[in-house]
RNA sequence: GGCCUAUUGGAGAAGUGGCUUAACUCACAUGCCUUUCACGCAUGCAUUCAUGGGUUCGAAUCCCGUAUAGGUCACCA
């Protein structure tokens, strides 16, 4: 191979939405790639669609993989002057010029048909039962007059690359191996769209020649687009980069992810929102359709630069797993030193409805009981909500409990020892525990289902002496009324 | 429909002709631990690699057909 050229590789999404797991996934392949071999990762916009363009989109994709730890060497908001600029809106002279050029060329051509035109022969070669439509040449070879003509009827014309005859675009691609395409298959494709804006597989080519892009992981969706672009590479005796194609990321159902699943979270900012950690995303991500050598399941960054290959990427596709995604969660969690655990879970301690009497640091001792529990930031917001909103409605099998012989003895001599407490700490409480098994014979589920079902109104649920330490003991007696 | 791609357990998958009576992880089930749940620990979970043929002493691994699924065929990216 030749490695003399530094590495260089983009994610480049269109600033239509905001960062979504498969465009997070496609970022960190690529990500991988660039810091494997030492070289850039460039985050580029797309924007050339340029009604479905959102505001702050770009911002919110950009720092969303910066959260995710996915830190581009070159982007939007800090350009590398000699490629500049890295928005393809800020750049359509360019296009222009080289658009223009392949028309000298003779290997493109205004085309003047309408929307309505093209899709009238759409139908009529459906008709004759061609099924894969290709654009019939009708201004593939106008005079001067006709385009005047079309003109003066106030037509604005699409540019068109001429398509080679019976050429094969053969690649080697990083994931699949050899590929190959017949440029019959391919009609003429509008390079310029009648607006002056280039369309996407001619701005790409334009783009990552001009930015030096030498590798291109991207979605299985691009396969069929690569013959186009090496098209456009071939006429303009420009070196493709190499290219990768990556599958897709599908949902339970086997189709493809789309933003109407809506049992699958599809942005980033939902997860982060929820209290996923983002090293857990990256190894989650890293490990959908990839895997190690030794079949490891923990990676951390710089583990998973170390070790990616894109050749052992999947070939087939992979379906999204959230109860996976949730066990990677819950293992960086329970992973964490406690200063990093306390900086990410207080936002969401503090989000439940917690006594105004409790200060940081015993919240940060509460969210220490739950460490080893929670899937998800969220999940301790809940918790404490269940501890601090007092529930009364029992189901029968709770009111069962409560209306035992045991619960009738026990609560109010618990009640009464606790009363006489001074400090109230776990010992202390396993104390009372243990005399009133020894006054009563009640033991195991007799004696603590009663009191945990008057404190927290549930059968589950964390360790009740932590309850009891949680709640202090005026709140703890309250509710054993 | 044309072109392209894939098909190993519920999920991610290892496996590239004999070391595979198919690894590992998640999920699931059971047991132990425990006041409950969770954690942790232990055990179980594909006589079989979509299917039919072929090649071979030997195939999940190579070849052909069939089925199924996905991608694509825009003045969307």
């Amino acid at each position: 191979m030749d490695d003399k050229k530094k590495v260089r590789v983009r994610y480049a999404p269109s600033p239509t939405g905001y960062l979504h797991i498969g465009g997070a996934r496609s970022a960190l392949f690529n990500y991988l790639y660039a810091k494997k071999y030492n070289g850039d990762f460039v985050f580029r916009i797309e924007d050339t669609d340029i009604e479905r363009n959102i505001p702050g989109a770009e911002q919110s994709q950009l720092h969303d993989l910066i959260w995710l730890g996915i830190i581009p060497d070159e982007s939007t908001e800090n350009p590398n002057p000699k490629y500049a600029p890295y928005r393809q809106t800020e750049k359509l002279d360019i296009y222009r010029q080289y658009a223009q050029k392949l028309v000298d060329m003779g290997v493109a051509y205004e085309c003047y048909c309408t929307e309505d035109e093209l899709a009238e022969m759409k139908e009529e070669q459906l008709a004759n039962g061609v099924k894969s439509f290709k654009y019939n040449r009708h201004c593939l070879n106008l005079t001067e007059e006709e385009k005047e003509k079309y003109r003066k009827e106030g037509r604005k014309p699409t540019i068109r690359i001429k398509m080679m005859e019976n050429h094969e675009f053969k690649f080697r691609d990083l994931v699949r191996g050899d590929v190959k395409f017949n440029s019959n298959d391919i009609g003429d494709f509008v390079i310029m769209k009648s607006n002056g804006i280039p369309t996407y597989n001619f701005a790409v080519v334009i783009d990552d020649h001009l930015m030096g892009i030498t590798h291109v992981l991207r979605g299985e969706e691009h396969l069929s687009n690569t013959p186009k672009q090496l098209q456009i590479y071939e006429y303009f005796g420009w070196e493709p980069p190499k290219f990768g194609h990556m599958t897709i990321i599908v949902n339970p159902n086997g189709k493809k992810l789309s933003k109407r699943d809506h049992d699958i979270l599809q942005f980033m900012s939902q997860y982060r929102d929820l209290g996923y950690v983002p090293e857990a995303i990256f190894n989650f991500l890293f490990l959908l359709g990839w895997t190690s050598e030794d079949n490891r399941e923990i990676f951390t960054k710089e583990e998973a630069i170390k070790a990616f290959d894109p050749s052992r990427l999947s070939s087939s596709p992979s379906m999204f797993d959230n109860k996976r995604l949730l066990w990677t969660n819950q293992y960086y969690i329970k992973h964490m030193d406690n200063e990093k655990y306390f900086e990410f879970i207080m936002p969401f301690v503090k989000k439940a409805n917690i006594p105004s009497n409790l200060n940081d640091n015993q919240l940060k001792s509460i969210s220490l009981i739950f460490k080893n529990e929670i899937e998800i930031g969220q999940n301790i917001t809940d918790m404490l909500n269940d501890i601090f909103v007092k529930k009364t409605d029992y189901d029968e099998e709770e009111k069962a409990i409560l209306n035992s012989e045991s619960a009738k003895v026990v609560i109010p001599l618990f009640k009464e020892k606790l009363e006489k407490l001074d400090v109230i700490n776990q010992d202390t409480v396993k104390n009372i525990f243990k005399e009133i098994q020894k006054e009563t014979g009640f033991k195991g589920k007799d004696l603590y289902m009663p009191i945990r079902i008057k404190l927290t109104g549930s059968m589950h649920g964390i360790e009740m002496f932590n309850i009891i330490d949680i709640l202090g003991k005026e709140e703890t007696l309250s509710r054993l009324i």
